[in-house]
DNA sequence: GCCCTACATGTCGCCGCTCGATATATAGAG
DNA sequence: CTCTATATATCGAGCGGCGACATGTAGGGC
């Protein structure tokens, strides 16, 4: 199992990873379109600023999570980014991991004390 | 509605939060004491190094949402912290509200690839 | 009596991460 | 020709956790 213990930080570093490549998952986008959508599926909730997403993309470029490529077609400069094989399995994995600490963080809070409800 | 937008790192931060809250629910206890029981309670997935565990009481209790007194009895200097009535609402409502952003989160993670038409 | 370990609390500096500011550049509207 | 939205990038500030350091006590083994 999945046992190793929990990190705040990379929690909440992972998190974010994990929206984008959600994002990405059934097709190829340039970052600021990625902002958009998440924000927009998310209805607001979920929100990258660009500073915040660049780096993101930057990192999970070089762990071959996504390969970004510059579009040339006539119009603006975009750097277009796909999942990678690799970056799907870290998809699938690491929410279901994420899964797991979130069933098992809420099931520690809402415990309602000693009487079982 | 809650639909305030969502801060990573206020997130991390409350996280530990709510497990020193949820923690003291059912009964009072030393600081010492509460890292070793949500270390116990979760088997060993959430864990508070003291360096973290500390400064997070003394938060809480400048907040108000715990208040901790010192027991004197002849045993070992001990600070003893209990849940005040913020503290329980807090603890409650902002449960609720986690189990809501994660709810969400986990939906857009796990949603399988729209059918493209 | 003495040492060593577990208990118990506290502070401080480093590091990693997000965020706002700043920079650069182009397409399209008016 | 200017103004805005698009599009990417970087940097400094600030926040928060973590490991290291500091301090002190209780109790068991010898």
């Amino acid at each position: 199992m999945g046992d190793r213990d929990f990190d705040v930080q990379g929690f909440a570093r992972d998190i974010h990873e994990l929206l984008v490549l959600a994002a990405l998952r059934d097709e190829a986008k340039h970052g600021y379109q990625i902002a958009l959508d998440v924000e927009t599926d998310s209805n607001g909730l979920f929100r990258f600023r660009h500073g915040t997403l660049y780096p993101i993309l930057h990192r999970l470029e070089e762990e071959g999570l996504v390969r970004g490529s510059w579009s040339k077609g006539g119009g603006r400069r975009k750097k277009v980014y796909v999942l990678t094989g690799a970056g799907r399995r870290h998809l699938n994995g690491e929410t279901t991991r994420v899964g797991e600490i979130v069933s098992r963080l809420m099931e520690l809070l809402r415990r309602p004390g000693e009487v079982p409800a």
